[in-house]
DNA sequence: GAAATAAGTCAGCCTTGTTGACATAAACTA
DNA sequence: TAGTTTATGTCAACAAGGCTGACTTATTTC
Protein backbone atom coordinates (compact mmCIF):
# COMPACT_ATOMS: atom_id res chain seq x y z
CA UNK A 1 0.00 0.00 0.00
CA UNK A 2 2.68 2.59 0.42
CA UNK A 3 5.14 0.98 -1.62
CA UNK A 4 2.74 1.48 -4.53
CA UNK A 5 1.83 5.18 -3.89
CA UNK A 6 3.76 7.08 -5.45
CA UNK A 7 5.15 10.46 -4.26
CA UNK A 8 2.59 13.30 -5.77
CA UNK A 9 4.03 15.90 -8.02
CA UNK A 10 7.23 14.07 -8.36
CA UNK A 11 9.61 15.20 -11.18
CA UNK A 12 9.77 13.83 -14.52
CA UNK A 13 13.48 13.44 -14.99
CA UNK A 14 13.71 12.09 -18.75
CA UNK A 15 13.08 13.96 -21.44
CA UNK A 16 10.29 13.86 -23.97
CA UNK A 17 12.44 12.82 -27.41
CA UNK A 18 11.91 11.91 -30.71
CA UNK A 19 11.06 7.82 -29.90
CA UNK A 20 7.86 9.11 -28.32
CA UNK A 21 6.09 9.70 -31.88
CA UNK A 22 5.93 13.30 -31.92
CA UNK A 23 7.58 15.45 -34.64
CA UNK A 24 9.49 17.74 -31.77
CA UNK A 25 12.25 19.11 -33.97
CA UNK A 26 9.66 20.51 -36.21
CA UNK A 27 7.17 21.89 -33.45
CA UNK A 28 10.15 23.35 -32.22
CA UNK A 29 11.54 24.97 -35.64
CA UNK A 30 8.23 26.42 -36.69
CA UNK A 31 7.94 27.99 -33.12
CA UNK A 32 11.51 28.99 -33.35
CA UNK A 33 11.89 30.28 -37.20
CA UNK A 34 8.22 32.67 -36.60
CA UNK A 35 10.01 33.93 -33.33
CA UNK A 36 12.30 35.26 -35.65
CA UNK A 37 10.95 35.97 -38.75
CA UNK A 38 8.30 38.69 -37.10
CA UNK A 39 10.90 40.36 -35.40
CA UNK A 40 12.35 42.81 -37.56
CA UNK A 41 9.13 44.16 -38.70
CA UNK A 42 8.21 44.52 -34.79
CA UNK A 43 11.26 46.37 -34.31
CA UNK A 44 10.71 49.22 -37.24
CA UNK A 45 6.77 49.21 -36.17
CA UNK A 46 7.85 50.40 -33.10
CA UNK A 47 8.92 53.64 -34.17
CA UNK A 48 6.05 54.47 -35.83
CA UNK A 49 4.05 53.42 -32.74
CA UNK A 50 2.08 50.69 -34.61
CA UNK A 51 2.04 46.96 -33.50
CA UNK A 52 2.30 43.66 -35.42
CA UNK A 53 -1.68 43.85 -35.70
CA UNK A 54 -1.12 46.94 -37.90
CA UNK A 55 1.17 44.80 -40.18
CA UNK A 56 -0.74 42.17 -40.62
CA UNK A 57 -4.15 44.61 -41.64
CA UNK A 58 -1.79 46.74 -43.62
CA UNK A 59 -0.07 43.57 -45.51
CA UNK A 60 -3.42 42.32 -46.85
CA UNK A 61 -4.42 45.97 -47.59
CA UNK A 62 -1.76 46.38 -49.87
CA UNK A 63 -1.65 42.83 -51.20
CA UNK A 64 -5.88 42.47 -52.00
CA UNK A 65 -5.93 46.69 -52.64
CA UNK A 66 -10.34 47.03 -52.58
CA UNK A 67 -10.91 44.21 -50.15
CA UNK A 68 -13.88 44.78 -47.94
CA UNK A 69 -13.62 44.93 -44.03
CA UNK A 70 -15.64 41.45 -44.55
CA UNK A 71 -12.71 39.82 -46.60
CA UNK A 72 -10.02 41.19 -44.25
CA UNK A 73 -11.87 39.78 -41.23
CA UNK A 74 -11.46 36.31 -42.84
CA UNK A 75 -8.16 36.46 -43.63
CA UNK A 76 -7.38 37.83 -39.97
CA UNK A 77 -10.05 35.44 -38.25
CA UNK A 78 -10.44 38.21 -35.29
CA UNK A 79 -13.36 40.02 -34.56
CA UNK A 80 -14.58 43.19 -36.06
CA UNK A 81 -14.02 45.21 -32.90
CA UNK A 82 -10.41 43.60 -32.49
CA UNK A 83 -10.03 44.90 -36.22
CA UNK A 84 -11.55 48.62 -35.84
CA UNK A 85 -9.05 49.43 -33.02
CA UNK A 86 -6.13 49.28 -35.41
CA UNK A 87 -7.98 49.89 -38.68
CA UNK A 88 -9.03 53.72 -37.15
CA UNK A 89 -5.42 54.43 -36.64
CA UNK A 90 -4.05 53.53 -39.89
CA UNK A 91 -6.72 55.45 -41.61
CA UNK A 92 -6.55 58.62 -38.71
CA UNK A 93 -2.84 58.32 -39.61
CA UNK A 94 -3.25 58.51 -43.63
CA UNK A 95 -2.13 54.93 -44.44
CA UNK A 96 -5.50 53.57 -45.38
CA UNK A 97 -8.36 55.06 -46.79
CA UNK A 98 -11.65 53.78 -47.41
CA UNK A 99 -13.97 54.30 -50.60
CA UNK A 100 -17.48 52.61 -50.24
CA UNK A 101 -18.54 49.74 -52.69
CA UNK A 102 -19.50 50.49 -56.05
CA UNK A 103 -21.73 47.63 -56.72
CA UNK A 104 -22.89 47.78 -52.66
CA UNK A 105 -22.32 51.07 -51.17
CA UNK A 106 -22.71 49.17 -47.80
CA UNK A 107 -18.97 47.84 -47.63
CA UNK A 108 -16.12 49.73 -47.40
CA UNK A 109 -13.59 49.01 -49.69
CA UNK A 110 -10.00 49.26 -47.90
CA UNK A 111 -6.55 50.64 -49.84
CA UNK A 112 -3.72 51.90 -48.91
CA UNK A 113 -1.88 55.23 -49.43
CA UNK A 114 1.20 55.48 -50.87
CA UNK A 115 2.52 56.01 -47.43
CA UNK A 116 0.76 52.60 -46.39
CA UNK A 117 2.00 51.14 -49.18
CA UNK A 118 5.62 52.57 -48.49
CA UNK A 119 5.24 51.51 -44.88
CA UNK A 120 4.01 47.93 -46.01
CA UNK A 121 7.43 47.42 -47.99
CA UNK A 122 9.46 48.74 -45.90
CA UNK A 123 7.77 46.16 -43.16
CA UNK A 124 7.93 43.28 -45.56
CA UNK A 125 11.84 43.89 -46.82
CA UNK A 126 13.86 42.79 -44.33
CA UNK A 127 11.38 39.38 -44.03
CA UNK A 128 11.79 39.09 -47.92
CA UNK A 129 15.70 39.37 -47.36
CA UNK A 130 15.66 36.80 -44.01
CA UNK A 131 13.93 34.23 -46.50
CA UNK A 132 15.73 34.72 -49.82
CA UNK A 133 19.05 34.16 -47.21
CA UNK A 134 17.00 30.79 -45.37
CA UNK A 135 16.18 29.68 -49.27
CA UNK A 136 19.40 30.02 -49.75
CA UNK A 137 21.16 27.48 -52.30
CA UNK A 138 17.58 25.31 -52.52
CA UNK A 139 17.51 23.97 -55.93
CA UNK A 140 13.81 25.09 -57.27
CA UNK A 141 12.43 21.46 -56.22
CA UNK A 142 13.47 21.78 -52.66
CA UNK A 143 11.68 25.15 -53.16
CA UNK A 144 8.74 24.09 -53.90
CA UNK A 145 8.79 21.61 -51.30
CA UNK A 146 9.07 23.96 -48.88
CA UNK A 147 6.19 25.99 -50.13
CA UNK A 148 4.16 22.48 -50.56
CA UNK A 149 4.34 22.01 -46.85
CA UNK A 150 3.66 25.15 -45.35
CA UNK A 151 0.76 25.45 -47.63
CA UNK A 152 -0.62 21.85 -46.07
CA UNK A 153 -0.06 23.12 -42.47
CA UNK A 154 -3.02 25.40 -43.62
CA UNK A 155 -6.66 24.49 -42.63
CA UNK A 156 -8.16 22.54 -45.78
CA UNK A 157 -10.83 24.57 -46.21
CA UNK A 158 -8.70 27.57 -45.92
CA UNK A 159 -6.24 27.49 -48.44
CA UNK A 160 -8.77 28.66 -50.78
CA UNK A 161 -7.29 32.45 -49.26
CA UNK A 162 -4.08 32.33 -50.26
CA UNK A 163 -5.19 31.31 -54.04
CA UNK A 164 -6.70 34.71 -53.88
CA UNK A 165 -3.81 36.53 -53.42
CA UNK A 166 -1.28 37.81 -56.03
CA UNK A 167 0.39 34.65 -56.78
CA UNK A 168 3.84 33.43 -58.80
CA UNK A 169 5.55 35.82 -61.30
CA UNK A 170 3.74 37.06 -64.34
CA UNK A 171 0.20 36.28 -64.24
CA UNK A 172 -2.60 37.24 -62.12
CA UNK A 173 -1.97 41.10 -61.14
CA UNK A 174 -5.17 42.16 -60.47
CA UNK A 175 -7.43 40.65 -57.15
CA UNK A 176 -10.39 42.11 -58.53
CA UNK A 177 -12.22 44.24 -60.63
CA UNK A 178 -11.22 47.19 -59.18
CA UNK A 179 -8.04 48.97 -60.72
CA UNK B 1 0.94 73.73 -60.02
CA UNK B 2 -2.45 72.40 -59.20
CA UNK B 3 -1.58 69.75 -61.40
CA UNK B 4 1.25 68.37 -60.14
CA UNK B 5 0.04 68.60 -56.42
CA UNK B 6 -1.57 64.75 -56.20
CA UNK B 7 -4.68 64.41 -53.95
CA UNK B 8 -3.43 63.13 -50.73
CA UNK B 9 -4.28 60.29 -49.20
CA UNK B 10 -5.62 58.69 -52.75
CA UNK B 11 -6.27 55.13 -52.99
CA UNK B 12 -3.50 52.91 -54.29
CA UNK B 13 -5.40 50.41 -56.38
CA UNK B 14 -2.25 48.40 -57.87
CA UNK B 15 -1.76 45.43 -55.64
CA UNK B 16 1.80 44.79 -54.23
CA UNK B 17 2.92 41.54 -56.21
CA UNK B 18 6.37 39.04 -56.87
CA UNK B 19 7.55 41.92 -59.24
CA UNK B 20 8.05 44.12 -56.61
CA UNK B 21 10.73 42.36 -55.20
CA UNK B 22 9.19 40.20 -51.98
CA UNK B 23 8.53 37.06 -51.35
CA UNK B 24 4.92 37.84 -50.86
CA UNK B 25 4.03 34.06 -50.80
CA UNK B 26 6.40 33.22 -48.30
CA UNK B 27 5.49 36.22 -46.26
CA UNK B 28 1.86 35.07 -46.35
CA UNK B 29 2.39 31.03 -45.95
CA UNK B 30 4.54 31.67 -42.97
CA UNK B 31 1.09 33.63 -41.22
CA UNK B 32 -1.22 31.15 -42.44
CA UNK B 33 0.72 28.41 -42.00
CA UNK B 34 1.49 29.41 -37.86
CA UNK B 35 -1.98 30.71 -37.45
CA UNK B 36 -3.68 27.05 -37.66
CA UNK B 37 -0.42 25.17 -36.28
CA UNK B 38 -1.45 26.62 -32.97
CA UNK B 39 -5.37 26.84 -33.58
CA UNK B 40 -5.30 22.61 -32.26
CA UNK B 41 -3.49 23.40 -29.23
CA UNK B 42 -5.28 26.97 -28.75
CA UNK B 43 -8.52 25.03 -28.63
CA UNK B 44 -7.33 22.25 -26.01
CA UNK B 45 -5.78 24.90 -23.36
CA UNK B 46 -8.83 26.43 -23.02
CA UNK B 47 -10.35 23.37 -21.23
CA UNK B 48 -7.66 23.64 -18.94
CA UNK B 49 -7.90 27.68 -18.41
CA UNK B 50 -4.45 27.76 -19.82
CA UNK B 51 -2.90 29.69 -22.97
CA UNK B 52 -0.80 29.67 -25.20
CA UNK B 53 1.98 30.96 -22.90
CA UNK B 54 1.34 27.95 -20.61
CA UNK B 55 1.91 25.44 -23.58
CA UNK B 56 5.24 27.05 -23.94
CA UNK B 57 7.00 27.06 -20.69
CA UNK B 58 5.30 22.96 -20.57
CA UNK B 59 6.92 22.56 -23.66
CA UNK B 60 10.37 23.40 -22.92
CA UNK B 61 10.33 22.08 -19.54
CA UNK B 62 9.25 18.95 -21.01
CA UNK B 63 12.01 18.73 -23.89
CA UNK B 64 14.54 19.87 -21.27
CA UNK B 65 13.63 18.81 -18.05
CA UNK B 66 15.95 19.94 -15.14
CA UNK B 67 16.57 23.38 -16.81
CA UNK B 68 16.69 26.92 -15.15
CA UNK B 69 14.27 29.65 -15.50
CA UNK B 70 17.18 31.47 -16.89
CA UNK B 71 17.34 28.90 -19.42
CA UNK B 72 13.61 29.16 -20.20
CA UNK B 73 13.41 32.89 -20.75
CA UNK B 74 16.23 31.90 -22.58
CA UNK B 75 14.03 29.70 -25.02
CA UNK B 76 10.81 32.21 -24.66
CA UNK B 77 12.76 35.75 -25.01
CA UNK B 78 10.09 37.06 -22.38
CA UNK B 79 10.57 38.87 -18.96
CA UNK B 80 10.97 37.19 -15.70
CA UNK B 81 7.84 38.62 -14.68
CA UNK B 82 6.18 37.31 -17.81
CA UNK B 83 7.38 34.01 -17.02
CA UNK B 84 6.25 34.31 -13.36
CA UNK B 85 2.65 34.53 -14.32
CA UNK B 86 2.16 31.51 -16.23
CA UNK B 87 4.91 29.48 -14.11
CA UNK B 88 3.18 29.72 -10.68
CA UNK B 89 0.11 28.51 -11.80
CA UNK B 90 1.32 25.65 -13.60
CA UNK B 91 3.39 24.88 -10.51
CA UNK B 92 0.09 25.70 -8.22
CA UNK B 93 -2.11 22.88 -10.64
CA UNK B 94 0.96 20.14 -10.12
CA UNK B 95 2.19 20.65 -13.65
CA UNK B 96 5.26 21.80 -12.89
CA UNK B 97 7.79 21.38 -9.84
CA UNK B 98 10.75 22.75 -9.04
CA UNK B 99 14.29 21.41 -7.15
CA UNK B 100 16.78 23.44 -5.79
CA UNK B 101 19.90 23.50 -8.06
CA UNK B 102 22.49 20.51 -7.39
CA UNK B 103 25.02 22.44 -8.03
CA UNK B 104 23.75 26.35 -7.31
CA UNK B 105 21.27 26.17 -4.83
CA UNK B 106 19.62 29.44 -5.76
CA UNK B 107 18.82 28.17 -9.54
CA UNK B 108 15.68 26.37 -9.70
CA UNK B 109 15.56 23.44 -11.66
CA UNK B 110 12.05 23.22 -13.40
CA UNK B 111 10.43 19.63 -14.31
CA UNK B 112 7.45 18.82 -15.50
CA UNK B 113 4.85 15.89 -12.91
CA UNK B 114 3.49 13.68 -15.06
CA UNK B 115 0.42 15.11 -15.10
CA UNK B 116 2.25 18.09 -17.21
CA UNK B 117 4.01 15.55 -19.37
CA UNK B 118 0.87 14.01 -20.15
CA UNK B 119 -0.74 17.20 -21.07
CA UNK B 120 2.47 18.33 -23.37
CA UNK B 121 1.58 15.23 -25.08
CA UNK B 122 -1.73 15.64 -25.29
CA UNK B 123 -0.98 19.49 -26.67
CA UNK B 124 1.47 18.09 -29.19
CA UNK B 125 -0.14 15.35 -30.87
CA UNK B 126 -2.34 17.16 -33.14
CA UNK B 127 0.54 18.89 -34.05
CA UNK B 128 2.41 16.50 -35.05
CA UNK B 129 -0.21 15.06 -37.34
CA UNK B 130 -1.06 18.04 -38.80
CA UNK B 131 3.24 17.83 -39.70
CA UNK B 132 3.19 14.32 -40.56
CA UNK B 133 0.14 15.09 -43.43
CA UNK B 134 1.95 18.37 -44.50
CA UNK B 135 4.75 16.33 -45.11
CA UNK B 136 2.89 14.03 -46.97
CA UNK B 137 4.87 12.32 -49.73
CA UNK B 138 7.92 14.39 -49.05
CA UNK B 139 11.01 12.08 -49.94
CA UNK B 140 13.83 12.59 -47.34
CA UNK B 141 15.86 14.71 -49.30
CA UNK B 142 12.66 17.52 -49.40
CA UNK B 143 11.91 17.11 -45.33
CA UNK B 144 15.81 18.21 -45.12
CA UNK B 145 15.45 20.76 -47.07
CA UNK B 146 12.05 22.17 -45.13
CA UNK B 147 14.06 21.54 -42.09
CA UNK B 148 16.96 23.62 -43.09
CA UNK B 149 15.22 26.22 -44.40
CA UNK B 150 13.18 26.74 -41.20
CA UNK B 151 16.12 26.42 -39.22
CA UNK B 152 18.03 29.13 -41.07
CA UNK B 153 15.43 31.79 -40.38
CA UNK B 154 16.52 31.53 -36.76
CA UNK B 155 19.11 33.93 -35.95
CA UNK B 156 22.08 32.66 -36.26
CA UNK B 157 22.99 33.45 -32.96
CA UNK B 158 20.41 31.42 -31.79
CA UNK B 159 20.37 28.50 -33.40
CA UNK B 160 22.64 26.81 -31.10
CA UNK B 161 19.48 26.63 -29.01
CA UNK B 162 17.54 24.22 -30.73
CA UNK B 163 20.88 21.87 -31.11
CA UNK B 164 20.51 21.60 -27.30
CA UNK B 165 17.46 19.79 -27.53
CA UNK B 166 16.96 16.31 -28.06
CA UNK B 167 17.62 15.71 -31.78
CA UNK B 168 16.80 13.07 -34.25
CA UNK B 169 16.20 9.58 -33.29
CA UNK B 170 18.95 7.56 -31.55
CA UNK B 171 20.78 9.02 -29.56
CA UNK B 172 21.35 12.47 -27.25
CA UNK B 173 18.64 11.42 -25.39
CA UNK B 174 19.99 12.97 -22.41
CA UNK B 175 19.84 17.16 -22.60
CA UNK B 176 21.62 17.33 -19.50
CA UNK B 177 23.26 15.55 -16.40
CA UNK B 178 19.91 15.14 -13.83
CA UNK B 179 18.46 12.05 -14.78
C1' DG C 1 32.43 40.74 4.88
C1' DA C 2 30.98 42.81 0.54
C1' DA C 3 29.41 42.37 -3.98
C1' DA C 4 27.29 39.86 -7.57
C1' DT C 5 23.86 36.59 -9.09
C1' DA C 6 19.32 33.70 -9.48
C1' DA C 7 14.99 34.03 -8.58
C1' DG C 8 10.61 35.92 -6.77
C1' DT C 9 7.31 39.65 -6.17
C1' DC C 10 4.54 44.02 -6.38
C1' DA C 11 2.51 47.58 -9.03
C1' DG C 12 1.18 49.59 -13.11
C1' DC C 13 0.92 49.95 -18.05
C1' DC C 14 0.18 48.51 -23.13
C1' DT C 15 -1.44 45.76 -27.06
C1' DT C 16 -4.52 42.86 -28.87
C1' DG C 17 -7.64 39.62 -28.46
C1' DT C 18 -12.70 38.56 -26.54
C1' DT C 19 -18.22 39.19 -25.69
C1' DG C 20 -22.53 41.65 -25.76
C1' DA C 21 -25.41 45.34 -27.01
C1' DC C 22 -26.84 48.70 -29.95
C1' DA C 23 -26.84 52.29 -34.16
C1' DT C 24 -26.88 53.40 -38.99
C1' DA C 25 -27.27 53.02 -43.77
C1' DA C 26 -28.12 50.33 -47.72
C1' DA C 27 -30.07 46.38 -49.91
C1' DC C 28 -33.31 42.95 -50.34
C1' DT C 29 -38.02 40.98 -50.08
C1' DA C 30 -42.82 40.09 -49.38
C1' DT D 1 -43.77 50.52 -49.60
C1' DA D 2 -42.91 48.43 -45.17
C1' DG D 3 -40.16 45.34 -42.91
C1' DT D 4 -36.11 42.52 -42.62
C1' DT D 5 -31.51 41.40 -43.42
C1' DT D 6 -26.81 42.74 -44.11
C1' DA D 7 -22.28 45.47 -43.76
C1' DT D 8 -20.18 48.25 -40.93
C1' DG D 9 -19.25 51.08 -36.90
C1' DT D 10 -19.23 51.92 -32.00
C1' DC D 11 -19.46 51.67 -26.78
C1' DA D 12 -18.23 49.24 -22.69
C1' DA D 13 -16.09 45.80 -20.10
C1' DC D 14 -12.87 42.22 -19.69
C1' DA D 15 -8.74 38.80 -20.20
C1' DA D 16 -4.25 37.13 -21.73
C1' DG D 17 0.23 38.01 -22.03
C1' DG D 18 3.65 41.06 -23.10
C1' DC D 19 6.44 45.22 -20.84
C1' DT D 20 9.23 48.42 -17.24
C1' DG D 21 10.88 49.66 -12.70
C1' DA D 22 11.76 48.84 -8.03
C1' DC D 23 12.68 45.98 -4.31
C1' DT D 24 13.53 41.39 -1.50
C1' DT D 25 15.72 37.05 -0.43
C1' DA D 26 18.93 33.45 -0.64
C1' DT D 27 23.18 31.99 -2.19
C1' DT D 28 27.55 32.22 -4.29
C1' DT D 29 31.73 34.44 -5.38
C1' DC D 30 35.46 37.55 -4.58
Amino acid sequence: MTLSRQEPNRPVRTPLGPDDGIDFDLIELLFFAYRDFTSDPDAILQGYGFGRAHHRVLHFVSRAPGLTVAELLDYLKITKQSLARVLKQLVETGHIVQVAGSQDRRQRELYPTSTGRALMLELATPQSRRIHAALGKADPEERAAIKSFLKSMVDPELRAQIDRLPGERSHDRRINGSS
